[in-house]
DNA sequence: TCTGGGGTCCTAGGACCC
DNA sequence: TCTGGGGTCCTAGGACCC
């Protein structure tokens, strides 16, 4: 029985974004920094100085501007060219240990790995070792692994190996005698279990189970009744029972969100209509990367939902292609018409962006017969011009609208942001 | 004064059908 | 006056993730 059993790791990028940033400014290193969401509102990445400091997560920055001034805590705006690119040199360097069906990428900084293959001839331990220092040699991040029967169980084990310091950012809970493995999931909240949020932490303390031990040792069918079939699941990888399996082809998106809030508030419809443009272009961009059509897009506006002295706006409108699009014209054409009925004057907006929703693979749509096929060449010849000039002369050079111009009035405040140490074609610059 | 953005999945409930 | 039961599909909203 024993050799079934499955064994994945989570490896995980320690305060992934300060991390980033301190490999190219080390005089960052050893003191508290913290990266703000964009607009430079909450604190989205702390570094542990700064976590010391109690500093949470998602924070926002006007709410700890003392203990900010008074420890001298570094601020930055948030660089997701310098974010995205070291993530990718992440997950290749850890492809380079798995083959490509063991390895998924989960997030920009997180990625499980299926071990069962290296179980039986490897010390997992020391391997995974081996793993850490080479991404901190080759890229100079600091990762932490977990190792378990199943994805939570690994995710669990992952936390563990950036609490404790006795294990040195590799703790393997598959591996552990089952008597240490209950004395840690004792200490540990059950909240900081995968997939465990504030709703059901607060329902299963009311229920009496407070730790991941408690969480471990209930029911799963009744857990299932209780919760949800996710629940069920949960507790079950908790007792070594594997349930979700590597995803490494994920499905192709079901949608793409593209929305900003306003660095101030604009009340003016052409406003709104030139930041949308920007919105709606930064969509199809990632639509046309994943070579699909959208065929439904929704449009909406939102105030300030924080601002009480007003009453809070927020208003969509969808629209359905009668035949599904990718040209950024008729996707511009569509929302300008929307924001026409979802526009009010006199409202002071705060946000506002779209949704592109039932798409399909290009490959696979069988155009209408009824519908212009000399239009539709021309609109891909005209995609395929504005996307060549955008690559090769930047997208200021030519767009919908003059969105890309610098210093909008809606535009995104990043008051603390540092250099793009990056070149074009993803070499580090040298100064 | 100042509060991110981009996703997925599940469930409940209504509409409709036989 | 009688007013079942099972099935499917769709949607809105909630919960969760990083």
């Amino acid at each position: 029985m024993k050799h079934q059993e499955k064994i994945f790791a989570l490896v995980d990028i320690n305060n992934c974004y300060v991390s980033c940033e301190r490999f190219f400014n080390p005089k960052l290193n050893d003191v508290p920094v913290i990266v703000l969401s964009n607009n430079d509102g909450c604190a989205v990445a702390r570094s542990n100085e700064a976590k010391a400091m109690g500093i949470k997560m998602g924070v926002p920055l006007f709410q700890i501007k003392d203990v900010v001034q008074k420890n001298n805590v570094q601020v930055l705006s948030s660089n997701y060219a310098i974010y995205a690119e070291m993530s990718r040199r992440f997950h290749s360097i850890l492809a380079g240990y798995v083959a490509p069906h063991e390895q998924e990428i989960y997030s920009i900084d997180e990625c499980f790995l299926d071990l069962t293959s290296f179980k039986n001839n490897y010390d997992l331990v020391e391997y995974c070792q081996g793993m850490r220092e080479r991404i901190q040699q080759w890229i100079g991040l600091p990762v932490s692994i977990g190792i378990g029967r199943s994805k939570t169980e690994a995710k669990i084990a992952n936390h563990m190996a950036k609490k404790g310091k006795r294990f040195n950012g590799v703790c393997d809970l598959a591996n552990m005698n089952p008597k240490h493995r209950e004395y840690f999931w004792s200490l540990v909240e059950v909240g900081e279990v995968w997939g465990v949020g504030r709703k059901q932490n607060k329902k299963l303390n009311d229920m009496g189970i407070n730790t991941v031990l408690d969480l471990a040792k209930s029911n799963p069918p009744i857990m299932g009744k209780l919760f949800t079939v996710c629940m069920q699941r949960t507790v079950l990888e908790l007792q070594g029972v594997s349930c979700m399996p590597i995803d490494d082809q994920p499905k192709p998106k079901q949608q793409i969100v593209a929305s900003r809030s306003f660095g101030e508030k604009i009340t003016e419809l052409d406003d709104l209509k030139e930041a949308m443009s920007k919105y709606v272009q930064d969509a199809v961009k990632r639509l046309r990367s994943e070579k699909l059509l959208c065929g439904v897009i929704t449009a909406f506006v939102q105030s300030n939902p924080f601002d009480a002295s007003v009453p809070y706006y927020s208003k969509t409108q969808v629209y359905k292609f009668a035949e599904p699009v990718d040209c950024v014209l008729d996707l511009v054409d569509v929302t300008y018409g929307l924001l026409d009925k979802i526009y009010k004057p006199g409202i002071k907006y705060k946000k506002c962006g779209v949704f592109l929703s039932e798409l399909i693979e290009k490959s696979s749509h069988i155009p209408d017969l009824l519908s212009d096929h000399e239009v539709r060449s021309l609109n891909e010849n005209l995609m395929q011009a504005y996307e060549d000039i955008q690559a090769k002369h930047g997208k200021a050079k030519i767009s919908v609208g003059p969105c890309y111009f610098k210093h909008r009035k809606w535009s995104m405040s990043r008051d603390m942001l540092s250099k793009n140490y990056f070149s074009k074609n993803g070499l580090i610059k040298v100064k």
